[in-house]
DNA sequence: CCCATATACTTACTTAGGTAAGTAATTTTA
DNA sequence: TAAAATTACTTACCTAAGTAAGTATATGGG
């Protein structure tokens, strides 16, 4: 019984992330890549810290997908005041697509969820924030 | 809001690999490693498009793992009656430790499980099939 | 002040999963 | 029945995420 849950829990995420992945393509993203953005595009200027505890990833995950970022002008460091800490913002020409990437990512989000009521999301997203709290 | 809840999937998909991945330690195993053991111990002898099909994964993915697998003496292949498959088997050795393992991964999902009640599981099963059924 | 410890990030290496393209065996079709 | 198409698996290469260990900066105690 357990087991079928988790094998569940296990193919929606990778199925979410490969319906993500192949909406990025056409701006040449990956869903880990999107998911920094969009979080910088919530939080504005972040700490690389501040980001993988948000996302709740390790540190090394978040310094490779922030190279991609970087090598590809979607984001820009600088120094932080804290000389070891990393300052994080989304670079110009990011600003002005980041809102038509999060617009295609709803639309994505919206079809694999069409078959949920508002109640049913509401209802699994409480019941997953439940897993793991022993 | 539906953002919260793919955030939400992923990271506890992430968070159950993890632990099970803690648990397996001690049999030098991942995760993937077992889910394939696990569908053999069910199913018995198996094509390894059943198994890829089974776990809903690609092709190249099954045939990663089990070449792992077989190096470490888990699994025992052989010629199909068509030569382009390869039949897959436990080996002697790993029939007698899959039951142990069983058991060491059922703690672990019902140590992640605890907070919710049996019907709170089945509830988060029906929700989580709805998902991509569009 | 200086040394030990802690913190922020990076590097190197592992498994997991995906796509694209290749190979060999089988099946379909003309 | 020979050529074409399909199928089963593999190889090569990409990103994602984890752990362990390394580097550089900051901080706290003696």
């Amino acid at each position: 019984m357990q087991k079928l849950l988790f094998h569940e829990i296990h193919q929606k995420s990778r199925l979410s992330v490969k319906e993500v992945n192949d909406a990025l393509k056409e701006f040449h993203l990956y869903s880990s890549q999107w998911s920094i953005l969009f979080c910088l595009k919530q939080f504005g200027e972040m700490t690389q810290k501040e980001i993988w505890q948000y996302l709740n990833v390790e540190a090394p995950t978040v310094t490779r997908t922030l190279m991609r970022l970087e090598h590809s002008d979607w984001i820009v460091r600088k120094e932080g005041e804290d000389k070891r800490e990393r300052l994080v913002q989304l670079s110009e020409s990011a600003k002005t697509m980041v809102p038509q990437i999060e617009k295609r990512i709803q639309e994505v989000e919206e079809g694999l969820l069409s078959s949920l009521s508002e109640a049913e999301q509401e209802q699994l997203i409480e019941l997953l924030k439940k897993i793991g709290n022993h």
